[in-house]
DNA sequence: AGTATCCATATTGTATACTATAAAGCAAGC
DNA sequence: GCTTGCTTTATAGTATACAATATGGATACT
């Protein structure tokens, strides 16, 4: 898969950051001349880039037309199955097959998280998770499982910026079990580095289904308990 | 990924093939104004398809020049990890989750196999082979598995072909030892289908535990069996 | 003779002009 | 008044011309 390689050219990597960071929003026409005209390029390379941003999963085709790829509501549940199963596959591999430059890599974006943790935005911050997750999934060794990896992390990010992207994430709620919630996060970063350091897959995998549970928990909170509380709500009062 | 649908433009589909079937070789350059000519296009076209192949894993870029994907030997432990893992969860998955279409379909892809099986060459017969485990791929019902399983079935079909070409299958020894094989093929094709219709997911976890043993066996007869037999090579004499 | 630099050339990357096609709107007929 | 078919228009697809860059060879200098 194209995620595999940090990155394509400059056109394609811009589009998929805007498109991660919801610049674009999913389901959003893709008009190949506006954008050229925005980025100051022709339509060719534009061109180029959506295909690539197709085969990554990041568009889709509608018909002749490009649009930013719509996160299915239904396809929620198969997301979650796909990082269960993932992230106990990469961690486990990556607890056995992990060279030191592996280790100083994942190490670098484990700080980088923790040092963006408590100032920065949400969106700095996914994006700083992110990337020592694919630390991870690249030091797990084996191209297939990374792309399957990969490819699930960026739609898990993409869904929980949809979930927590402004409106929702501002109510004071949120904002206090947001702290606790990233506590938990950085202690278990912490936990899944020293197992691969230790090379000790069974934790790993063990750590990776704790970490699956914590993100699947947070966003369950959102998507099923939404703004009204059941005891306020009295229909037909 | 792009291969989950079937499947982009005429020309990319064209090269897919072609690839597939190794008409261009492994590590052989792809020139895109050879190709164009070749090809009766303008470059433009086929660009666009050398970036779908190369996002599909099946073109590699050097610098800018772009070459057929590499087998790297060193990956073949990792490709057949990454076959077992897959298959047993795809077809797991798809003993839950298969409708009625998916069923039809299997069935359809599992004839066209054992059609082709005594009559048609290699090549056929592995791209037969090929879509009755595209159609349980699909029929898993999650594209983010079935992203994975396609890719690493794509890479499966590459290496068998380059290690079953011309030269090596003509022998008389695979050729008896072929008919064994693919009766055995068609023997746990059938018990697979059965296990999916019969929703038993656990049955077709285990087939394909089997399969997949069936598929490594006869790669490495002949990766490391190679032409000669022990006892009629002395060295030295 | 070997190496390094520079120029020539081949090949990729980009822009633009042109073509084909699909969608939208308008008109005419039912 | 609604539907259907044609025309118009917008947008994707393709070709070609042009620019940038990498590569190989030749020449000159050490």
């Amino acid at each position: 898969m194209a995620t595999t390689e940090r990155d394509g050219n400059k056109i394609a990597r811009h589009l998929r950051d805007a498109i991660l960071r919801l610049q674009y929003r999913p389901g959003q026409n893709l008009d190949e001349a506006e954008l050229s005209e925005a980025l100051g390029v022709s339509r060719t390379p534009v061109r180029e880039a959506i295909i690539q941003l197709v085969a990554d999963g990041l568009v889709v085709r509608d018909g002749r037309k490009a649009r930013v790829s719509p996160l299915d509501l239904d396809d929620v549940p198969k997301l979650y199955d796909a990082l269960l199963i993932s992230s106990r596959m990469v961690q486990r591999l990556a607890a056995k097959n992990r060279t030191e430059d592996d280790l100083s890599s994942i190490k670098k974006m484990l700080m980088r998280f923790e040092n963006v943790t408590e100032a920065t935005s949400g969106v700095e911050r996914s994006e700083a998770n992110l990337e020592f997750h694919f630390a991870i999934s690249r030091a797990a060794g084996n191209k297939y499982f990374q792309a399957f990896y990969d490819q699930v992390l960026i739609d898990t990010i993409r869904l929980a910026r949809v979930c927590f992207s402004d409106q929702l994430s501002t109510n004071a709620d949120s904002v206090s079990s947001l702290s606790a919630h990233l506590e938990e996060t950085v202690r278990q970063h912490r936990l899944i580095l020293a197992a691969i350091e230790d090379a000790d897959a069974d934790t790993a995998d063990e750590l990776a289904v704790l970490h699956h549970k914590l993100t699947t928990e947070r966003i369950k909170k959102v998507l099923f308990s939404g703004v009204f509380d059941d005891k306020q709500l009295q229909l037909g009062s």
